[in-house]
DNA sequence: GACGTCACTTGACACGATGTAAAGTTGACA
DNA sequence: TGTCAACTTTACATCGTGTCAAGTGACGTC
């Protein structure tokens, strides 16, 4: 809180009178990320595909935001365990994710290309984890994978793992 | 650490004269928790297959050894930013982690059976990134799956991932 | 020009966790 | 009987979060 009302040039009290807690402080944050790097616009090219384009399109999408908001999405996951608002703020975001997930799942489904022996569910699980920040840094951060390579990576294995060959 | 002392029977100061900091206190038990549980043994018979058979049995003897660990591995990763005693320590179970995924990825080249078009690093990561705690934690706990799913579902995934249809 | 308000400042403090330091107790063993 | 090691109690330093109170300065309004 002290670095980032310097970096703000206020003071660490006047920090409090905006934003109650650290907490909210990234809360709010993930939430103006979201505005300023305009989620929705990145996701509308993966919802107007259908079949194997869609889930292509959804990892792209997905896959290219999380670099943007990676530095708050770490200091959320590692508060989660201390804060209920923080675990809360992360689990709205996740949920978001597997709607997602679902969605690219189902355009799978609708074009006969989703494994028969998969449940849906099963499925959507999946590639939900598969896309989970978690990996991002483990191939990007752990492995030295670019983010090109993550994204040609992460949609070769969601095909091979959901679809029927 | 005052939890512990209580828990152990003992003042919280005299957890410090075993253990001259948290991390080391966490380290210690993964150490401890290694020769408790027996990893070695547990990785006797993954060595010991070859083929698609060596896949699987590394699988399964690290995707039933994580729940054991998860308690401390939590910790651990948890105070990965601020102590970097702890970040060596989880960085060395991750290259051991890493080492057998390596000889997994190798079993499979010998027998003919990996992905002509994945090099041997490339296949080493992405089994690695798949085998992953924070996938464990997100299939089991945010997914709600048991460990006998988890297992299977991770078997096939790696098959698929890895190998030629 | 007086007045209030709003955003902010400074300074102090409570709390919990980690870690350090010092002096005293206890029991086993030589 | 004396010593040593393990442990105890008590106290304190430090760091980060969060609260509280009093003061300051700019701004618009009457």
């Amino acid at each position: 809180m002290s670095d980032i009302a310097k970096r703000a040039g206020i003071s660490r009290q006047a920090l409090y009178l905006h934003f109650p807690s650290r907490a909210d402080l990234l809360v709010a944050t993930t939430r103006h990320l979201d505005e300023v790097k305009k989620v929705d616009e990145r996701l509308a090219a993966s919802r107007a595909a259908t079949g194997a384009d869609r889930l292509d399109a959804f990892i792209e999408a997905w896959g290219n935001y999380i670099p943007e908001i990676h530095g708050v999405a770490r200091a959320l996951m590692a508060m989660q365990d201390s804060d209920e608002e923080a675990r809360n703020a992360w689990a709205d975001r996740m949920a978001a994710l597997r709607h997602g997930c679902k969605a690219a799942v189902r355009a799978l489904q609708e074009a006969g290309l989703l494994r028969r022996d998969l449940g849906a569910d099963q499925a959507t699980d999946m590639l939900w984890a598969l896309l989970s920040v978690p990996n991002w840094e483990a191939l990007r951060h752990g492995c030295g994978w670019d983010q090109t390579a993550y994204i040609t990576g992460m949609k070769d294995a969601a095909r091979r793992v959901l679809m029927a060959p």
